[in-house]
DNA sequence: TCTATCTGTCACTATTATAGTTACGGAAGG
DNA sequence: CCTTCCGTAACTATAATAGTGACAGATAGA
């Protein structure tokens, strides 16, 4: 997102985006696809096409693109459910869902004080600082 | 952990833990080990030996057990390092990470102001809840 | 209309992370 | 000395994640 915000005139292939990213094309089109759904990109096929973000990268937060990518929440329990016949097993699912819940919560709530944007400036800042 | 809260005058075995959480005793003793250099339990070994915590329940946050237990970030990059070679690839490792700090830090903020003891009580009225 | 891209998606493989399982030495207590 | 239980290693099984090849369809330009 931040590679297609600093080039936001033209679209950029899966391809060169993979070269950045350090990955395969198929992979970076498979979460471009998600991020298309969730409406912060799109897409044109054929010669000269490629992603481009379909909003200003000053309106993009990275809550969007967060909750676009990553569907399973970040704290849960063993992927076997407790004992329901256990006192403490059977009833600390909902309890703890409630107080992940709130924490993740937290955690959202910082990404969505920023913006691609911000994370664009951050890294030309970097870049300038390291060529120094 | 809130299963030894809920017992914490006599010690129980990996074996009945395991049974709680419906996994394999090793799974809870490998844990608990972890635990166990965070200093928040103590193990026994021999006859009636066995788990408790080291501690009041009441003094043990989440935040405690979730730093004693989980190694690596939350939120983190692909696992693959970018591309050096490119402006943003090389420079964006570093941006993110501050990101991702601040909004782990928030998320572990609010696992702070809970304790074992907070889950225990919530588990039990829950449990009493539904007893109704 | 033909051709060279480039997306969108499927199917499959490879790799890694996670959990399950067996095994066994050693500590503790009766 | 015998039973119980921890601590840990080694190995297997399963699931999650990423890599790869393939191909239909869309698009733009010759």
């Amino acid at each position: 997102m931040t590679l297609l915000a600093q080039t936001h005139e033209e679209p950029l292939t899966s391809e060169y985006i993979a070269g950045s990213v350090n990955t395969h094309p198929v992979f970076i089109r498979r979460i471009l696809g998600m991020l298309n759904k969730a409406g912060l990109v799109t897409s044109q096929a054929g010669v000269g096409g490629g992603w481009r973000l379909r909003k200003a990268p000053e309106t993009i937060t990275l809550l969007e693109v967060y909750r676009a990518v990553d569907e399973n929440h970040l704290l849960s329990l063993h992927h076997r459910s407790p004992n329901p016949r256990c006192l403490i097993g059977g009833n600390i699912q909902s309890s703890l869902e409630g107080i992940f819940g709130e924490a993740e919560l937290a955690l959202e709530q910082v990404l969505h004080t920023r913006t691609i944007a911000d994370v664009l400036n951050e890294v030309l800042q970097h870049a300038q600082a390291r060529a120094n």
